[in-house]
DNA sequence: CTGTATCCTTCGGGATACTG
DNA sequence: CAGTATCCCGAAGGATACAG
């Protein structure tokens, strides 16, 4: 994370901080799925696991303690046998998720023109020099 | 917020798969800063590596090109000499940066709780077990 | 001024096996 | 059930030098 020093006309420094700031949170692979799942109640890791397709146990483990470490997720542990350990995410982490929703949007309504875009580029790529 | 109904199978995978989409574009470390100082006008290169503390020349191309490709910027060279290159963010490209405000304000709300929460876990590392 | 080309390091994350 | 522990690989990105 590079709190970069501020230069006279700069790109709203703040901004650009900011948002690196929540994408360090929130960019890795697994974060906001398990946020997701995590939102509507306390789920466990096992039900996690079976929810998120495609992640191992080590990421679900290595993210869950990033989350939890961040204040995004309370993991709560019943001392049974076999043991059984929740996780609920907190208010912090529910309105990163809600405030999600905006770039969720801006993906579904650009993804076509972006592969379009893509396609493109990638035809022209020998004419171009 | 959305009220929490846990889907059967999984969590909304559509969400997250958009949401995906849109890290995939904007998650690297360089993007939102070129998009911001490309969305007010158009920037010459040097004008970006000027205004864009530490980013070197090899990554602002790179992220550049990758820019271009998707659409998100316009590459329009003046055949000068010396050479001079322009970049400017399309309406697409300033979408998202709009989407993005969410995210920003969120960050600048929370991150002191993480810091501190982040603190508060890493003192108890060895109570912990 | 606007890039390319190499080299090199770091690190996220997958596969797999073991454990209380 | 809920994790740890290793090993490993590819991709991201920094440093540096060269080029049109």
């Amino acid at each position: 994370m590079s709190e970069g020093s501020r230069l006279p006309g700069d790109v709203e420094p703040d901004v650009c901080a900011a948002f690196r700031d929540a994408l360090d949170r929130v960019g890795s692979k697994w974060g906001m799925a398990i946020i997701a799942a995590a939102s509507s109640g306390p789920i466990r890791f096992a039900e996690l696991h079976r929810t998120i397709p495609g992640i191992s146990r080590r990421m679900l483990t290595l993210t869950l303690r990033t989350l939890e470490r961040d204040g995004l997720l309370v993991r709560t542990v019943y001392p049974t046998v076999p043991p059984q350990v929740e996780y609920t995410a907190t208010s912090v982490a529910r309105e990163l998720f809600t405030s999600t929703r905006a770039l969720s949007e801006w993906a579904e309504n650009n993804h076509e023109k972006i592969t379009a875009s893509r396609a493109a580029y990638d035809r022209n790529a020998g004419t171009r020099r």
